[in-house]
This record gives C-alpha cells, sequence and structure tokens, in this order.
DNA sequence: CGGGGGTTTGACGAACGTCAATCGGGGTGG
DNA sequence: CCACCCCGATTGACGTTCGTCAAACCCCCG
C-alpha cells in the first residue's frame, strides 16, 4: 500500500474541518470536540488514484482531512459509476453496518485522513458523547438522501441539468466543511470523475461545462469553480438544499 | 383518503407472503412468526394511484399484503424517477429513521396492505423477537444495496441493459415472495412505471421489450413475464444476484 | 357498442457517445 | 534554463441512443 503515516506537528490541525463539519450537523458537547480532536495526532496520506476501502469489506474508521475521494462500482468491462463524493470533514466506515457504507472508495486527489478507531467507539456511547453520536448518524442520513439526489439526477435530469445540481451541491457541502463559499470553492475533479458520477462520457461533460461558461454562468479552472449565477443554476437544476439542521 | 379497511376471513391469510420473505431474510423464532401472523386481521386496500405515504413523512408502519407500488420522487414539472418498487412481504415505515424509508409511496396496482404497528414495536425489541429485528434490518439493507445498482443502471448502463437488469431483479424478489419463480413472475407495471424506474421515456421502453421479444430473450404479456434466456439475460445486464443471506 | 387506458408504430430531432486529433500546462530530466 | 513529456482539456466529425409528437391499435370493461 503506497500509504505514508506521519505525526503532524500541533500547528498543522487537520481536525478543523470535521470539527465544522459535525458541528454543523449537530450541537457538540466540549467532551464531543476533545474526542474529535484526540484522533488528530496522525494522518495518512495516499496519493490520487489510490483505493481507500474495497468494495464490501468496511477498513478502519477514518475522518477524511483533505483532498476529494468517491464511493464508486467499476464494472466488468472497465464502465465506472461514482456514487458519491467524499471531502474533507467526512466520516468513512464510523456508521458501517450500512451497504453505502462498504462502497469502494478511491481517492481522487492526493488525499489525507486520519485513522479514527476511537470515534467509532465515542460514536456507540450516546451517554458521553450525544453531540458526536447524533453527528455521525446525521452524516450516514445526509449521505443517503444525497443518493437519493443522484438518482433522480441520473433517471431523470439532462446532463446540462445535473452538471449545474452537482455543482451546486459541492459548493454547499465544501462551504460547510469551510472550504471556500458556496458561489466559490475549490474543484479539483477531473472531467473524467464528473462524467463518472453524472453517467455521461467526457467528451460531453467538457462541452456542457464549455456551454456553462459560454453563457457565464459559472468560471472553472485551475482546481477553483465559481458559481456566477447560483440563483439561475439553481432554477436550471431544481437544486433545493436538504434541511442538514443544528446550528 | 381512498382506503377501505376490511377484517379478514381466517382463510384468506395475507400474512403468508411477509412470513416467507422475511424467513428467507434471517431464521425466524416462534414467537417472531406470531407476532408477524396477529398483524394479518386486518387488511388496507388502495386502488392503483393511491399515494401510500409523502415525502418526508414517514407514516405508519405497514406490510406489503399484495400488488405492486414504488418509492417515488415528482419534480415540478411533472417527471417523475422512481427508486424502487414495492411487492409483497416488503416492510414500510418499520426502519423509518432513513431517508429511503421517507420517499413518497405510490401503489401501482391496486395493493393491500396490512397495518403493523406492532411491528415496529416489536423489531425494537430484539431479545423478545431477534428474528424479526435482524430480517427487519436486512430489509433496510437489501433496500438500500437495490438502490446503489440502481444508480449503476441508470448512470452506466444502456437502455436495453437496464431493462434486463430490472426484469432480472424483480424475477429474484418476486421469486423470494413466493409470486412464480425466477424464470416466470407476475409482471402488471405499465411501461410508464418501467420507464419512470428506468430513466427512459414510454416509447423507449417499449422498443426495447419488443427488441427483447423478437430476441426470444421474454415473453411478456398479460401480467406475466417469462424470462426465456436467463442466463444470456444475466450475462447482457451484468446481472449479479446479491446475497441475501439466511435460510 | 363505445370509451379509455395502455401499447405499438413511424417520423423526426435532440442528446449523447465514440474516435481521433490537437492543444495546453505543469512537472521532470538534461 | 530549456526541451520534452504526459495527462487532462478541447475540438470536430460522425454515428447511436433516446426523446417527442402524433397517430393508430388493442383490449378490457362498462
Amino acid at each position: 500500500m503506497s500509504l505514508q503515516r506521519r505525526r503532524l506537528a500541533s500547528c498543522e490541525d487537520l481536525t478543523v474541518p470535521a470539527l465544522r463539519r459535525l458541528q454543523g450537523l449537530a450541537p457538540l458537547t466540549d467532551s464531543d470536540r476533545e474526542a474529535i480532536r484526540r484522533v488528530g495526532s496522525y494522518r495518512d496520506s495516499l496519493p490520487a488514484g489510490a483505493e481507500l476501502q474495497q468494495e464490501g469489506s468496511c477498513g478502519g474508521a477514518r475522518i477524511m482531512a483533505s483532498g476529494f475521494a468517491c464511493r464508486q462500482r467499476v464494472l466488468p468491462d472497465g464502465r465506472r459509476q461514482i456514487f458519491d463524493f467524499l471531502i474533507a470533514g467526512d466520516l468513512i466506515g464510523v456508521a458501517a453496518d450500512q451497504p453505502l457504507a462498504r462502497t469502494a472508495i478511491a481517492a481522487l486527489t492526493p488525499v489525507d485522513t486520519l485513522p479514527a478507531a476511537l470515534l467509532r467507539e465515542c460514536a456507540a456511547d450516546a451517554q458521553r458523547f450525544p453531540g458526536l453520536c447524533a453527528a455521525v448518524a446525521r452524516c450516514a442520513h445526509e449521505e443517503q438522501t444525497r443518493l437519493l439526489d443522484h438518482v433522480v439526477r441520473l433517471g431523470r435530469q439532462t446532463g446540462y441539468e445535473r452538471t449545474a445540481h452537482l455543482l451546486l451541491e459541492l459548493g454547499d457541502r465544501l462551504a460547510a466543511a469551510g472550504l471556500g463559499d458556496r458561489r466559490r470553492f475549490p474543484m479539483p475533479l477531473t472531467q473524467e470523475a464528473l462524467a463518472d458520477a453524472l453517467g455521461l462520457s467526457v467528451v460531453h461533460v467538457n462541452r456542457i461545462l464549455q456551454q456553462l461558461r459560454r453563457e457565464r454562468l459559472i468560471e472553472l479552472r485551475s482546481g477553483e469553480a465559481v458559481l456566477l449565477e447560483r440563483e439561475f443554476l439553481m432554477e436550471i437544476a431544481d437544486y433545493r438544499p436538504r434541511p442538514s439542521a443544528a446550528a
């Protein structure tokens, strides 16, 4: 495995996105926060393309600290379908019983994860870590909600609508993780990754992006996306942010 | 609501499909079986088109006794996406916490359901009803697994492959519920329902079915489907039955 | 004998995929 | 510093899949 584990200097705290994310899902107590902070002493770095988890087997619990990954399935003839993207603050293998949690996971960019075996224990102890438990449940919740949206996108929207919808969703999620805001956020995904998520070909995704640019609805360059006309995009895509609760 | 509740004559036992189905999911004890049988004293009959549940709100717990229903979402412009079909023996609103369980449910044919509030309580009491609990969990499990398969179908398979895949899945499920076998089973779904599940237009579904018929891979008439070349269809659709466990 | 919902068919156009070539930028070795 | 290279982005040409419109058909049922 091309995995690199490093002890962290205390200055670079990779638990920040996770804290921010989980706090957005449920109110956290001090002990909740402390439990999350404790997992931040090591990180595992993986290169783009690495497989974080195989389908079926559920690896150890982890927190995404940086980079982009995806849940995916690869067909025998090489076709790939991406179920969902994973970004900083997302939990892996904490609510490990459901099928969605057992999909294969692959790194789309270089990825840092924090091994979080502790979290799994804490998440089973609702007495001492009420906020953490709620947040973990809500995270699985949101994943499933996104999967439902994904089905509608793939089944009943055009490529143009799908693309707009996905960009809006990514913007909201990244903003919730503290990476940029809903209008402007990091977008290091290749058009191939987008295509495999949207059920389109790379060439067609490229043309759709060109069109969105020509129409001055988005900008997309050097790893950053700008949604110039966010409101209009929301209409096009029939995008309605799902309530994420908490405060 | 166009709901009709009737007391049942003891001769027509509508719990049979549920018993058969749940037994296939987990070994049942006598008390498990008894709990299931007890819900069978009333049935609610709904006509095709009726809404069993609205999106978001999770109605009372029920067991599908007969007929076909579906989980669905309708877009503001009228487009509809079907997430999953519900058949005899399927549980509704028992594992009510996950988003998938809170989708809208509509009857596609006349449907009988058994009000099963009792079941929800039993399913929370793992001491007295171990098999029931396991079966309920596994039912939710299978639903999510089917949703993942559905995403792959919609995103990465052609209409032809999708259709074959869905027919195979329906055959396996109906056989597990004791309705026909995997080669020959009831198929009262309209082509419009198939289209809304497969993300295709009615016309295109019709042409795909015509082709499958011309190629002598299936027969489909008067509410019954026959998979003439099941093995070959499985290859076409890259269909692999998911392990359903138990015995 | 109508009527209505579902199915089937044809004609046409739009959405999307494939193939292939080119372009462009960042990294790397000389 | 520069040439090279590689991966991803872009573009054009062309073919297929799939959607839409509209009409006909069929069957079941009242």
